[in-house]
RNA sequence: UGUCCUGUGGUGUAAUUGGCAACACGUCUGACUCUGGAUCAGAAGAGUCCAGGUUCGAGCCCUGGCAGGACAACCA
């Protein structure tokens, strides 16, 4: 089903990273070889900024028939778990890529590291460095002031050995030792101010388990990792562009042919109202401002697949974006034209009441029923038709009734007559309400001649309501999504904490819903248009006895707007 | 008082070896419609951060400014 779909989408956009890789294919390097990769650190669940990296990668490799492999950068146990691992590893999967064989960790290289640790302090280019944290950090300069040296800078190899070496055994508290690269503590650029290569710690590892008490850094790690995967072009985000030559110097005493992985960097995606750092959406789950990382409001990839997005939809908006180095702010609304865009093509039509107002057919006989057709997808002929109930007593959504109705407003209202869709002309002639003044029924009489929703003497209706029958309906929790924050950028203000920004209105439960019958066997994850509403899809949180849907989006509504700009 | 990166309609991206700025979203019209959805047709909206220069011709090249971002974790 989702393959003619697919087939649909368009040819891949180019972006200058593709650009890049071409003209390498031109010149011949890498005798004409592409291979990229993932590197997700397992320290949280993947988000939609993710999803733009994994595109890129995995999509420059199947441009150019190359490969790209999942690594997992694990370099920090302490901030490391299997969850993470995971969770990632099933994300890039339901996005629709594959790793096949090639799923890397960087503790894969832990020994090839240290080795390479060891062959730098032989040649006098790394030492063992005694001072603590904070006075290390303060020799090390600011980006204005050139650095100066550490005392223990020219202890021999020897000394140097002998030291890491016991490091390596346990023989030190954490925080006593580190090992340092000598390079250029005057370097106009931070990073070659003898940056640090191991640090003592002694924490479990996920994989490696208590094998280390050293663990190198990511600088350390990342680009070596590149180099003995055979990896082409390293693709990241442009905060590393300042580490390009750190990983260059590595490199050069590493490389035994003119081989070296070509490090291309990219704007990170940033998006309207939403925060996309793994230690804020961490924040947010620990303290339980959302319900977990697969919440329908984060921007997680379980976030968004349990809101009801499609693989297709993201793949989508993230080729729709581009890829360049210009660091800006897309509008969510680009991603909820998406998924629309997506779901509007292949959801099954349903009827389904949000906010039921009960409306009783007078002239409809008392206990009768009958099956009317309806269209499952008007976008998609070959999903055909289903059979909906209708009786007596119906239910509508309360929006769709006005006492006294404004000029523009097309629906239900006293004496006028409208369309159910696919059943009849309906006319309301009485409207009950309680001793408080509150609607709580209408009385209203059909066309029996207008069956299926077309009177035969051609007369016109305004409008066509959806609507549900009350003793088949099936009841139903709904959850109505809004932003997670109500500023544009809650994590670009100096003096204000981000969840200063959060939306109280986020999420909004409707515990008694009536959708038609036909959603009775849905399974967690099927999406749905409620028709004239939005897209839905099924929670997990469903059970036998009680459906739960998501909004996942509403339809594009120009009434509301039009309400609202008056 | 450093290094590196970036600067095109409201937003995001295009523009073959320099040849009078294109596309998507959004916005606004209108058509159609048994979803005020979708679809279709059309419109408005930038003269490419600024100033010089090279050139018959510059968003693309040069020079100088200006603006924004990144870099000072034993994080990645």
């Amino acid at each position: 089903m989702s393959n003619s779909t697919e087939s649909k989408e368009q040819a891949k956009k180019s972006n200058f990273i593709h650009l890049q890789i071409e003209q390498d294919l031109k010149e011949g390097k890498n005798n004409g070889r592409v291979h990229t990769r993932f590197p997700p650190e397992p320290n949280g669940y993947l988000h939609i900024g993710h999803a733009k990296s994994i595109c890129l990668n995995f999509g420059i490799a199947e441009k150019f028939g190359g490969k790209c492999n999942l690594r997992f950068d694990d370099t920090n146990p302490a901030k490391e778990e299997t969850e993470y691992v995971e969770s990632i590893q099933k994300d890039v999967r339901w996005l629709g890529f594959d790793w096949e064989d090639r799923l890397f960790y960087a503790s894969d290289y832990f020994d090839k590291l240290h080795g390479f640790a060891i062959e730098l302090i032989k040649q006098g280019k790394a030492y063992v460095d005694d001072q603590d944290a904070e006075t290390i950090s303060q020799q090390k300069g600011t980006p204005t002031r050139p650095g100066f040296e550490s005392q223990f800078r020219n202890r021999t190899p020897e000394e140097n050995l002998n030291l890491f070496n016991r490091m390596t055994a346990g023989e030190f508290e954490e925080g006593s030792h580190v090992l340092r690269a000598k390079i250029d503590m005057a370097s106009p650029n931070m990073h070659m101010r003898d940056p640090i290569l191991y640090r003592i710690m002694k924490a479990h590892h996920h994989r490696t388990g208590d094998k280390w008490c050293v663990y190198p850094m990511y600088d350390f790690a990342h680009g070596q990792s590149d180099y003995w995967e055979g990896i082409t072009h390293s693709i990241c985000t442009l905060e590393f562009e300042v580490h390009r030559p750190l990983y260059n110097w590595f490199i050069d005493q590493l490389k035994d042919s003119d081989y070296r992985p070509r490090q291309i960097e990219f704007a990170r995606l940033n998006l309207t109202y939403t925060i996309m750092s793994k230690r804020k959406l961490l924040e947010l789950v620990k303290e339980k401002y959302v319900n977990g990382w697969d919440d329908p409001r984060m921007p997680t990839i379980s976030g968004l697949r349990r809101r009801g997005y499609t693989p297709e939809s993201i793949r989508n908006f993230s080729d729709r974006i581009g890829v360049t180095k210009v660091d800006g702010m897309i509008d969510v609304s680009l991603l909820e034209y998406s998924v629309r865009e997506h779901l509007n093509k292949v959801a099954q039509r349903v009827m389904g009441v949000l906010n039921p107002l009960k409306v009783v057919i007078t002239n409809y006989p008392e206990g009768q029923e009958e099956e009317l057709e309806a269209i499952n997808n008007p976008e998609d002929e070959s999903m055909g038709t289903r059979k909906v109930p209708f009786s007596r007593e119906l239910y509508i959504e309360r929006d769709d009734f006005m006492e006294n109705p404004p000029r523009k407003f097309f629906r239900l209202a006293p004496g006028r007559e409208v369309r159910l869709r696919y059943a009849y002309f309906v006319t309301c002639n009485d409207v009950i309400k309680n001793e408080n003044g509150e609607i709580t029924e209408l009385h209203c009489t059909y066309d029996p001649a207008s069956k299926g929703g077309n009177s035969p003497d051609g007369r016109k209706v305004k409008a066509t309501l959806h609507w549900v029958s009350a003793t088949h309906a099936v009841k139903a929790e709904v959850r109505l999504y809004d932003r997670l924050f109500n500023d544009e950028d809650p994590a670009g203000h100096k003096d204000v904490d981000f969840k200063d920004f959060l939306n109280p209105d986020s999420l909004k439960v409707l515990p008694e819903c009536f959708i038609e019958p036909f959603v009775k066997n849905a399974q967690p994850l099927d999406h749905f248009q409620f028709e004239r509403l939005g897209y839905f899809n099924l929670d997990y949180d469903s059970t036998v006895n009680k459906h739960v849907f998501n909004r996942t989006v509403p339809l594009r509504d120009s009434w509301a707007k039009m309400q609202k700009s008056q």
